[in-house]
Formats: C-alpha cells, structure tokens, sequence
RNA sequence: GCCGGGGUGGCGGAACGGGUAGACGCGCCCGGCUUAAAACCGGGUGUCCCUUCGGGACGUGGGGGUUCGAGACCCUCCCCCGGCACCA
C-alpha cells in the first residue's frame, strides 16, 4: 500500500477530466431524447478581480457535490462557469498600478481557472462566457436596444445617486446607508440624464411570481420589502385659486378628515408655481431650494421643518381650506412628491403641526371607529377607508391606487470599463439605435480611463464623432458604458448557447436548460442582481424570446467565510487557497469547508481542523485498503456493518436531496469508517467500504476515484457510475433499544425485538429492575411509543 | 420604529414530525508504539454530588406555561445578526 499522497492523485485525476472533457455536456439536436432529465446547476459567477478565496471555495465546492451528485442519478447536468470581467475594481486596479483593465481582468481570469482546475471541480469549460469580450458583450448590446425598442430601456433627467470617489452613477441597490456600496463614500443626488430600465413595469410580477419559486424566505422578504407595494388611495386636493388639483397618494384615507395641511417636497415642480405672486414667494423658494441641496442622508436625522406658502387647498371630505406648506420631510421620490398632512394619526405630521402651531384633528376614537367625520362616524376605520375612496371617486376626487418603493434601474456609468451603451445622438433625430448589423460597438482604447466626471469615451473622437445612422449627419455616440449588472442578469442564458452568432441564444436550446434548478450564490445579490436578473426574463419572456419567467428555481445562499469577524475579500489576502491546496490537497480542503458547520452559516476561518481532515483522508485510505486485501463481500451479506452502510446511504442521499446538508454525511461516512475500522473481519467489510468511497465521491472526488480503482473498479468511472441506493429491508431492525421511564425521565435502556405489542413492551418495562426501583407510588398511566419508549407515570 | 433569523460542552456543530441532548470532528487527559519526537493505534472527556462498584441531581440565553414527556410548542424578558426606514 503506498501511503496517501494527495498531489499524485490529484494531478492524475484532474489531467484525465481535462483531456477527456468528462463535464463538457452537448446540446442535443432539436427533437433529441427530450425525456431525458436534465439539471442545470450555477453558481454565481466570479468577477476576476484578483484570485479566488475561501468564500469562493465554499460556494463553487457546495456545487459541486450537487454536481456530481445529480450526475449520478443520472441527470445531464449543465454546470457551467465564466467571469463577470467588467466593473470597476478591474479598472481602478489599473488605474493604482498602472496597466490595462484589460491585462488586469485576463491574467486574473487565468489565475481563477488555474485554481478551479486545481480544486477538481466538475466545470463543463467549453462553455466558458466572459462579459468583456465582444462576442459577448455584442449580445448585450442588441438585447439593449431590443429593450429599448419596446420602451424598456430609456434615458431621462432625473436626480441619480452620484458616487464622488469613483465619479459615476449608481443604482438605488448599491447605495447602502448613503454610502457607494463598493468605496464607502457618502453619495450625492445630481440631476443628471441617465438610461434607466423599467423595472417598476414589472413590479407586480416580481412580487407574485415569488410564489413559484422556491427561494429562502428570507431572500424573498427583502425583495418583497424593496419593492414595497402599498396598497391605498390616490386623492386630488384642489387649489381654487391657481384652478389646478394636487394628486397626493395615501394608504389612510379613513383619516382623510383629521388632513389639516398640505405639504409639498422642496424639489417639487409645484414649489416654483405655488410661490409664483404670493409675497412670501422668495422665501419660500430660498427654502425649498436650501433644503432640497441637503443631502438626503441627514435630512431624516434632523427636526422637520417647513415654510408657508400661502396658498391653501381644499379637504376633498370636509370642503375646508388647508394651508399648503413646503416641507423638507416630504420625499420627492415617493408618490406624488406632496401628501396630505393628518397630526392626529401620523407622527412625522404631528411632529411638523406641533412645530409650527397647526392644527391637530382626531378622527379615529380608541375603539377604531371613525369621529369627526361626518357621515362616516361610527364607521370601523378599516371600512371606512374604501367607503371614503369610494364617496370621493364619485366626484371624481379620488380611486383606489398602489405605489411602489422601487425605482427604475438606472444603468448608465461615467467610466471606461464596461458594455458600451449602443446609441448614437442626432441633433435632429435624437437617440437613434445602433444598426443591429454594426454591432458590437467596440470598447475602444483610451489614453486615459480616469474618472473625471466626463465618461473616458467621451474624450475619444474617433469613438464619438460618428454620423447619424437615420440621416448621416454629426451626431456623437453615448460615452457612458453599462453598470456590469446588466452584464450579469443574462449570462446564465448565454452558457446555454455560449456559440450562437445570430442570436444571443436559441430559445429551443434555452428553454430546453432553463430555469436553473439549483442557483447558489450570497445573500448580498439579493435586492441586485437577483431582482435584475428576474426583470430581465420577464421582459425577455414577454419579447418572446424564452418560454420561463423565472431564471433560478431554487436557490441556496452559502455562508460568508469570515476571517477576523470580516468577510473574505480578494484585496484582504490572508489566506491562499492555493498555498492550501498545495499543503493539504483539494480533497482535505473540499471536505474541510463543508465539515464546518451546514453551508448556508457563516464559518469563522481558522486553518485548526484542516490537519484532521487530512488525517482522516489518510485513516480512510489505509482502511479501505486494507478492506481491498481482503475477500468480496457475498451479494447479500447481513452483518450490523453491513446495515450500517446501508443506513450511511440513506443518511447521505436524504442529507443532499431532501435537506441540503453538506457537513453531516461526512460525518456520517465517518461513523461507517470508524466500524469499518473496528471489524477488519466482517464479511460485509469490502461492501462497507466501496459504500464509504462511493458516497463520499461528491466531496473528495480524487481520492474516491483513486481508491474505487484499489478496490478493484478500475475498469469503471466512479465520476459516472450510478449512487448507491440503500436496501430497504436492511435499514430494518430486528432489535431495538427499548427507552423506560418513569415520569419522563430515563431510568433505563434495554434491547427488545423490534414490532412488540404496547402490552409486551410494558411487560419489559415493569420487569427492569431500575424502572421498579423508581416505582413507589400509584401507577396513573403508561405511555408507550412503539419501537421506542415506555414512560410509566405514577 | 416595522419585518425577520439566531442563542446547545472548552470550540465548530448534531439531534429532521414533541420521545435516549451533545452524533461527527477539534481541543484536552490517560495509555500503547518509539532511544526520542512526529505520525499512528487504543481508551476517556457536559457540570456537580455520593470516597467505591455503581448510582443520583442538574443541564440547550433568563423567567413562566402547555404536556406523561420540551433544545423543539406558547407567553415574556435579555443578548447577537440581517432587511426596510421621515415611504405618507
């Protein structure tokens, strides 16, 4: 017996998937076995921004049990890869050290193949999409200006999250507690013209379609909290004496009667005419437009404050005036940028009233029936709200209305390294699309791809002096490249078809794979990439261009690898995969990860533990060989170690399938090691080892080929042999141990043949000496469990 | 503020439908092998008490409850983590 040496075996293994291609998968032709099952496996793509991590260990390694996993059931399973290679940290490494985005992104990209080679992982590589590369990146631009085509996409002014450090726009997603997601700088608003998708379109959709798929609630809630829907009322207040009616949204018009003012946002366009001849008109414009500069991210922090307009508008209910007040509290971005004000029932216009000395009318009494309120008094203020709405409709002053927190996506960046948006500006013509056949619209070189608020295209002349396509005047190119989210929310379909040259996929072929069965990728995708992504095949869907609504299934989120209570991040370096790799083998490393603890937790590294996991590679390869020493085991052996390998396959495939729990069958295959160990003897030894090799595949997949091969398979390809399946007849027991108590607690255990009456299983408990000692007193009652337990309560 | 997840030995965790708490592993202790160490092998290891063979009490963040029986269910409090947040 050789001693266990992962490197050797490693290689080996690794050479002959690689040269023979084992994970490639082909498409069928048209019409192909379409009974066969199918499985589509991915993980969320790295973005080449240095080499892998442990997080990313973790993540590709739980994909890979699945992988091979539903292979062996007989699934053609598509487990691609590929690289998120646009974004900034390519760009601003190169900016740091100078060198090309371009050299950056490739020579990373090539370091991660490296180590997902080095790892094993069962990669189909020939279907490796990368976002940089034209081929690509061609196909993200034509289904752009499809978008575009179908109103989709547009480009409107509007204020957008501006990013001082890295000078570019953001998406709502990616600003986080004020702050740019990525650098941590605080985030301005700007009035800027920028490209948005719409998907508040969608809202609706996004939100029911949640119901099919089978994601963590967790994951779920965040998207539906993001784009939170509320359903309530859109109410017109008029102002008689500019002959114009305000729309305010509100989910509360039961209170509609206690609205004693009317506040409008300091950015509203209503500002400027509700001022317009009153004689506080200039204060009130210095107001709104010192206010409106604040940033937003202490405006919540500060007491409200406000300034009267002097106008007033009508109670649509009471028929009163109300004075209309510009507010710093009232958010233009929600609703209708003005609301109507009731202290009595809200507390930021209570707090407002308070301040400024307004009015303050309860309409809703302890009991929740509506008071002054005319003829809705008495009225239970749940009723009441559509009774209101309905009273007021009738006059045309009101109806039922939802709003949305969810904003379009704006998508437009002021940097260099990303999808150049495929639009040429036309003095006469506007935004014209890019003819499909001059596509793709090249990232073209640039001296300089510094941020200076100017897009880096723009200072490129050759790139942006173009003709009008419609009517081949001057016209500019657009100089703004795609956020790499847009990049992101359809490269799954591009691995289906990774080839295609008219298309960006075929459908047949896409909607052969789709949806994803299984997606595993972090928590933090999922307000961004997995809200865009499922905007992006409802749209694609209802282009007629795939037949699923949905692109992921299911989907898993694995835990962050922690390292000093922070997330692992490739800038942080600290611990090497590679250095790992090189000390331990990928076999130690796989099982190491996925020992920790169950997947979806967060794993706070330290490298103890990582010995035992080799060590107990080492322990399994000398039992099963010495297990290979010895005779076949008979085809129907039944020894306890026996049953025990049968109940080890059972664990093991009910933990992936049913559970997706990766941490307990491996400490299951350890128990079947350690009594496999125990009894060298057993006839039943062979079968329990070529059970522990087998089972144990999905994690260690080199020393398990290895060692199938000393157990005399050489012939076969454990990668491809069928998974075990467990004899119900020896998961049975014959004998089981019989729990006693008394009272509810254990007095004593004792072995009983299986499937005994209640009375016999009694008679054993009332003959155990320690259940007798305990028995001083009237018996009152016997509870038994059959197979199980007997608890005698005196 | 609103919504959600979680708290189990010295450590990571297991216990899946209310029925043996602590599987498996780390660490630690004892022993074997060895000139020695490493490696490896065997045994022990929740806490406390009964000097013992054996046995007992307690024990899953705190308190209370339901139940023959609760880590799991209910109420309440404490602590940690996440989402949303002047969202009308």
């Amino acid at each position: 017996m050789d001693s266990y040496d992962a490197k050797t075996i490693e290689q080996k293994w690794q050479a002959l998937w690689e040269t023979e291609q084992v994970f490639h998968v082909a498409n069928e032709a048209p019409g192909d076995s379409p009974d066969e099952q199918h499985f589509y496996m991915l993980e969320m793509l790295p973005y080449p921004s240095g080499s892998l991590h442990m997080g990313h260990v973790l993540n590709y390694t739980l994909g890979d049990v699945v992988t091979h996993f539903k292979r062996r059931h007989g699934y053609k399973v598509l487990r691609p890869m590929g690289f998120d290679s646009f974004g900034l940290p390519a760009e601003n490494a190169a900016i740091k050290d100078g060198g090309h985005p371009l050299e950056i992104t490739e020579r990373n990209m090539e370091a991660i193949r490296i180590q997902m080679r080095l790892m094993g992982w069962a990669i189909d590589w020939q279907r490796e999409v990368s976002a940089h590369e034209p081929s690509y990146y061609r196909w993200t631009q034509w289904l752009f200006l499809k978008f575009f085509e179908h109103g989709l996409a547009y480009r409107k002014e509007a204020p957008v999250n501006w990013c001082p450090n890295d000078q570019t726009v953001l998406a709502n997603e990616h600003v986080v507690d004020g702050r740019c997601w990525r650098c941590g700088f605080v985030v301005e608003t700007r009035n800027m013209a920028q490209w948005f998708f719409k998907i508040t379109a969608y809202a609706d959709a996004l939100l029911d379609d949640l119901a099919t798929i089978d994601w963590p609630d967790r994951t779920k809630r965040i998207q539906t909290q993001w784009i939170g829907r509320s359903q309530g009322a859109e109410l017109l207040f008029r102002v008689d004496e500019l002959d114009i009616d305000i729309p305010v949204f509100t989910t509360r018009p039961d209170t509609l009667f206690g609205a004693t003012f009317f506040a409008v946002a300091p950015e509203s366009p209503l500002v400027d005419q509700l001022a317009e001849g009153m004689e506080q008109a200039e204060e009130v414009r210095s107001y709104a437009s010192l206010s409106a500069a604040r940033p937003t991210e202490d405006r919540e922090q500060r007491a409200k404050t406000g300034v009267f307009t002097g106008r007033y508008a009508t109670n649509p209910a009471t028929g009163q005036p109300i004075p209309i007040w510009v507010a710093d509290y009232v958010l233009m971005e929600y609703g209708t940028g003005a609301l109507m004000a009731v202290p009595g029932h809200d507390d930021r216009d209570h707090e407002f009233a308070e301040t400024y000395g307004l009015p303050i009318v309860s309409v809703i009494d302890e009991g929740g029936k509506l008071i002054n309120s005319a003829q809705f008094d008495g009225v239970p203020a749940d009723d009441a709200k559509g009774a209101i709405v309905e009273w007021l409709s009738e006059h045309g002053q009101g109806k039922p209305a939802i709003n949305y927190r969810l904003r379009d996506w704006s998508f437009s960046r002021q940097r260099y390294w990303g999808c150049p948006i495929p639009i040429i500006y036309c003095e006469e013509h506007g935004a014209v699309p890019v003819p499909e056949d001059q596509l793709p619209v090249l990232l073209p070189e640039v001296d300089d791809y510094r941020p200076k608020g100017q897009p880096p295209l723009a200072s490129n002349p050759d790139f942006i002096n173009v003709p009008c396509p419609i009517c081949g005047k001057a016209g500019r190119r657009e100089a703004d490249t795609m956020d790499t989210f847009v990049d992101s929310s359809w490269y799954f379909l591009r691995y289906t078809d990774p080839f295609n040259v008219q298309a960006p996929f075929d459908r047949a072929i896409a909607d052969y794979w789709m949806p994803i069965d299984q997606y595993i990728g972090g928590i933090d995708h999922a307000k961004g990439h997995l809200l865009y992504s499922r905007f992006f095949m409802k749209a694609l869907n209802d282009l007629g261009m795939i037949g699923v609504r949905e692109p992921f299934q299911r989907l898993f989120h694995q835990g962050w690898v922690l390292l000093d209570g922070k997330r692992m991040s490739k800038s942080q370096g600290g611990v090497s995969p590679n250095e790992l790799i090189d000390r331990f083998g990928a076999d130690a490393i796989r099982i190491y990860i996925l020992f920790y603890g169950p997947a979806d937790q967060d794993i706070n590294w330290s490298p103890d533990g990582i010995d035992a996991t080799v060590r107990f590679i080492r322990r399994f390869w000398r039992v099963v060989h010495e297990a290979a020493a010895g005779p076949e085991s008979p085809a129907a052996v039944d020894t306890p170690l026996a049953r025990k390998a049968h109940e080890t396959i059972a664990r093991v495939t009910d933990d992936i399938d049913r559970r997706f729990m990766f941490n307990t069958p491996i400490a299951a295959v350890m128990e079947l090691v350690n009594e496999l160990s125990k009894a060298p003897d057993d006839p039943a030894a062979r079968f329990a080892a070529e059970t522990a090799v087998s089972v144990l595949q999905p994690w260690t997949p080199h020393v398990a080929e290895e060692l199938w091969g000393v157990l005399g398979h050489g012939n076969e390809r454990l990668w491809e042999s069928p998974w075990p399946v467990a004899d119900e007849a020896m998961l049975q027991r014959d004998t089981i141990e019989l729990v006693l108590q008394v009272n509810g607690k254990v007095r004593d255990r004792i072995q009983v043949p299986a499937g005994l009456s209640e009375a016999e299983l009694i008679e054993h408990a009332r003959a155990s000496e320690k259940v007798q000692a305990h028995l001083n007193g009237v018996e009152r009652r016997v509870i038994v469990v059959p197979d199980k337990l007997v608890n005698i309560v005196v």
